[in-house]
RNA sequence: GGGCGCAUAGCUCAGCUGGUUCAGAGCACCUGCCUUACAAGCAGGGGGUCGGAGGUUCGAAUCCUUCUGCGCCCA
């Protein structure tokens, strides 16, 4: 036995298994004529690494798959990436410069493709493989990618449907424009700060030069591109001029005055000029008043000659600003000026103040496509877990807006739609929408009726797919269901259960249920379980940014896979955020720790040690005699029985996906029934033989169990599973059936339980009164039918004696002298003590006791006394009150005997 | 502004359809043990008016109302 190590050590065997697995092809599925149990991942970013919650995600599908492979289904888990444009596009981007010198701007389109594929095949897949150290149990032959050669057609295919449905359209929309670098920013790219402003009242009058409204402006050099000024409908100081018009200063241009709830009362003057070009809110409103757009501003950020106003016209926007003060002063109408503080939003790379801009994007119309996915999750035909996550749902899906697809980048799916050259860049009035460029010349010679136009008269659109507009499309083309509708895809399709965090609920899970039911009429999942997001002390989400997220891959380091699994799953309750407890160094950084995955990592090795324990015993035929017999004997009825029961709410809980629960009950079950109890029941003398009969069922026992738990910490079970016994080629933990269930003896369970109590008080009474825990005592138990009862169980007596080191139980009528007494149940018990007692001690514990039964048994007899409660409570509770009421009373009548005799 | 959720032990959380001695688990803490599997361990222990108030009910951590505090989503 000393040649083992008593640690386990999960760097010597976590590769060594992974491989065996892949090697052996478990993960594999082809489909047959079993019962399809599928899962596709939720794509990471290509050249993502895996961070917190990647960790926790994943070891829930790998919980998942493997446990449906164990229950004999047709496991499928395919594995793949999303190619992220945004987020991999600003590093290349950030590559090319850093590392090439050389800016996007410089390279031509194919270049640029070039350099960012270079990349993705660098740095791509390390997620992949990372995942495999976790132990995810993917398929790896279906790794699939977004930007796939075969994906990317899908992507196509399906902007060209929707196009030719009428459900996908182009149209005008606000962007965030960086004047200086010329290019549209995402949201991402956007750093919003606190700065100092300028608020400038200006007096517009009324068209008969009358008095008018003051409004409120930080920007007086867009007046000009001024459609109306809004003001609140239950504003009362301005409920006279709504349909009256004012004029622009300067320019003397007149513009309605409008109503519109959008308006702050409170803010500025309560009155707003209307904006469309230069402001999203603007443009909100205008939309809904129907008001005109005018842009007055150039690509660079300069006042164009679409402003009717000259003297300011080809100035920059912040010159203008200036420009613009003394000549609204001299002009009468610059009531005054106030400073104030507001959010400014500067382009990340150039910081330029981010200009809103209106610029041709496409979008899909959302109202057709929402209509059966709402119902879809509400009906429960898509179950969530938890389902709390319903409303949340319905509330964006009840509130839906077209979805803009297009993205002012090149890493992604480009846009099928070609226009004319001899027309000009947004001024297009051609749209051609094919799946390539053949059908858009064909398109646009039967639309020109000119002939002789050639591919190189089209222009493309330079945009591309949002990446949601392709990730969308996830569980359908992964299994080539486009090209294939009657292959794969039908025996895989809808998938079993989408594994996701909440807070893509929107961004993706809605847009794949909407995509399920446009191309396969069908829900793309059975269930979504979303999880939490991993948090830190703080609360906060872990990111990168705030650097306070532990290395995922120095955690694995440290505890092992498994430990790691453990940690995670153990306090990951569906849906509700993980408050991950790695701790904060004293410099503030975080810390590659957490107690939660020490506790993984201590279970494994308490299961190592069991092993040992159980390997280091020799067997011999028969037991030694009688009284060990029929302790292993019950003990090793009692442990299957046990087993059935916890496997029991396993079952149950996985049903419902509560799998923190049910690693819970395996956790207690292994250490504290297994490990604490069963194997001490059965552990032979030192260097004693134990019987065969027992020893074989203890091996028995101890493959079930890791079979059940296997799981959740596949490594540790399938190097245990070896070294339990010999297995046969193939005879693999990870591809064992999952133990059936069977109803459990819950009578038998009972008995020993109260064996167990009747243990742990002997010791409490050990512990109280410093006797050593291996000094044999005398016990008596006063005679009684359930004592009696109890003890006649075959093995009850000896696995009392044996577990708490007695050396003789008796039965009694008489009180034994000097002994100190214990209540079980409704019996009682004595144990002699080798010390004189002190009277007066055990009278005071004595009556403490006696008066908190007496407390229990009046509480209890005031519900029985209740009319109302015997008539209107079920039976069933009722006799448990009267049950309760008689042990009560059992134990009043012992305890007042007791103190009677102490005098 | 519209909507949703949460509040249970020092910490992180379970507690399902209201009913068993139901107030639980893990960690932390306290006591005693290096006992021939495991000190990353063993044997025990203490600790909560279930956020406040009111209501429904024979019975409420659980259902309803309201207040307080916190969080999230959308605008």
């Amino acid at each position: 036995m000393s040649e083992i190590s008593t640690r386990y050590n999960p760097a010597e065997t976590e590769e060594k298994w992974y491989q065996h697995w892949e090697k052996s092809g478990y993960f594999r599925s082809v489909p047959d004529d079993r019962e399809a149990f599928t899962i596709v991942i939720p794509p990471p970013n290509v050249t993502g690494v895996l961070h917190m919650g990647h960790l926790l995600n994943n070891s829930i599908q790998d919980i998942l798959i493997r446990k449906a492979r164990m229950d004999g289904k047709n496991a499928c888990w395919v594995p793949g990436t999303d190619h992220a444009s945004i987020a991999t596009e600003a590093k290349v981007v950030r590559w090319l410069r850093d590392e090439k010198q050389l800016r996007k701007a410089d390279l031509t389109r194919e270049s640029f493709m070039g350099y960012a594929y270079q990349w993705k095949d660098k740095y791509g897949g390390i997620i992949l493989q990372q995942l495999r150290r976790l132990g995810a149990s993917c398929d790896w032959d279906r790794t699939a990618f977004t930007m796939d050669k075969g994906y990317y057609q899908d992507c196509i295919r399906m902007f060209v449907d929707l196009h030719s449905k009428g459900k996908l359209y182009r149209g005008l929309r606000m962007v965030n424009w960086d004047p200086e670098a010329k290019t549209v920013l995402s949201n991402e790219e956007v750093i919003y700060g606190e700065e100092n402003a300028q608020l400038f009242h200006l007096h517009y009058k009324l068209e008969d030069g009358s008095d008018g409204v003051v409004i409120a402006t930080q920007r007086p050099e867009t007046i000009f591109a001024d459609v109306a000024v809004a003001v609140n409908p239950k504003d009362p100081r301005y409920t006279h001029l709504v349909g009256k018009k004012v004029l622009i200063p300067l320019i003397d241009k007149a513009i309605p005055v409008i109503a519109d709830d959008y308006v702050d009362v409170e803010f500025g003057t309560g009155a707003l000029k209307i904006t469309p070009a230069h402001d999203p809110n603007d443009y909100e409103i205008g939309q809904r008043h129907q008001l005109p757009v005018i842009d007055i501003l150039t690509d660079g950020g300069q006042i164009s000659d679409a402003c009717t106003y000259a003297p300011l016209v080809g100035m920059d926007r912040f010159a203008a600003r200036k420009a613009v003060k003394p000549l609204l002063d001299q002009a009468g109408v610059l009531v005054k000026i106030q400073d104030y503080q507001t959010k400014i939003g500067r382009s990340e790379r150039t910081n330029s103040v981010v200009e809103p801009k209106l610029s041709l994007q496409w979008f899909v119309k959302m109202a057709d496509l929402g209509a059966p996915a709402l119902k879809a999750v509400m009906e429960e035909e898509i179950k969530f877990y938890p389902p709390s996550f319903q409303n949340l749902y319905r509330n964006w899906m009840e509130n839906l807006r077209d979805w803009c697809i297009s993205r002012q980048l090149w890493w992604g799916q480009q846009i099928p739609a070609w226009y004319l050259k001899s027309e000009g860049l947004s001024k297009e009035t051609h749209v051609f929408v094919a799946e390539n460029v053949d059908g858009a010349l064909a398109q646009a010679k039967a639309a020109t009726g000119n002939d002789q136009l050639t591919a190189d008269d089209l222009r493309q659109d330079e945009d591309v797919l949002d990446t949601w507009a392709s990730s969308w499309l996830w569980p359908i083309s992964v299994f080539d269901g486009f090209n294939q509708p009657d292959g794969e895809i039908k025996y895989y399709y809808p998938t079993s259960v989408l594994v996701t965090g909440w807070d893509i609920i929107f961004f993706w899970v809605a847009r794949m249920i909407m995509a399920g039911y446009e191309y396969k009429q069908e829900r793309p999942f059975q269930a979504v379980y979303f999880t939490g997001m991993v948090r830190d002390k703080n609360r906060r989400k872990m990111s990168k940014s705030l650097g306070n997220s532990p290395d995922s891959l120095a955690l694995l380091d440290k505890y092992g896979a498994d430990g790691v699994r453990f940690g995670l799953m153990s306090s990951a309750a569906a849906g509700g955020d993980l408050i991950f407890d790695a701790p904060f160094g004293p410099d503030g950084a975080i810390l590659d720790e957490s107690a939660l995955c020490e506790q993984g990592r201590n279970f494994c090795n308490k299961m190592w040690n069991a092993l040992r324990l159980v390997k280091g015993w020799n067997t011999t035929a028969t037991p030694e005699n009688e009284d060990i017999e029929r302790t292993n004997a019950l003990a090793v009825e009692w442990i299957n029985e046990k087993f059935q029961a916890v496997l029991a709410t396993v079952e149950s809980d996985f049903k419902q996906y509560r799998l923190s629960e049910a690693l819970k009950s395996l956790y207690a079950f292994i250490w504290d029934d297994f490990c604490s109890s069963f194997l001490e029941m059965v552990k032979p003398g030192y260097e004693q033989p134990i019987d065969q009969t027992t020893y074989d069922a203890t091996l028995a026992m101890f493959s079930q169990m890791l079979v059940a738990l296997h799981p959740f910490m596949p490594f540790i079970t399938e190097e245990l599973w070896h070294q339990l016994e010999e297995r046969a080629a193939g005879d693999d933990c990870c591809v064992q059936r999952y133990p059936a269930l069977r109803p459990a003896n819950a009578e038998l369970i009972e008995q020993v339980e109260q064996i167990r109590d009747i243990i742990t008080k002997i010791r409490e009474l050990r512990n109280a009164n410093q006797l050593k825990q291996k000094e044999p005592l005398a016990v008596t138990v006063q005679n009684s039918a359930t004592a009696k009862a109890l003890f006649d169980v075959p093995g009850a007596r000896a696995m009392v004696v044996k577990m708490a080191y007695l050396g003789s139980l008796s039965f009694s009528d008489a009180e034994p002298e000097n002994a100190k007494s214990f209540i079980s149940g409704t019996d009682k018990f004595y144990v002699e003590m080798p010390t004189e007692i002190d009277v007066e001690a055990e009278r005071a514990k004595l009556t403490t006791e006696l008066e908190y039964q007496r407390g229990f048994a009046r509480s209890v007899e005031g519900k029985l006394s209740n009319e109302r409660f015997v008539s209107g409570a079920p039976a069933q509770v009722v006799d448990n009150e009267r049950k309760k009421l008689a042990d009560a009373q059992a134990r009043i009548a012992i305890l007042e005997e007791s103190l009677q005799k102490l005098g």
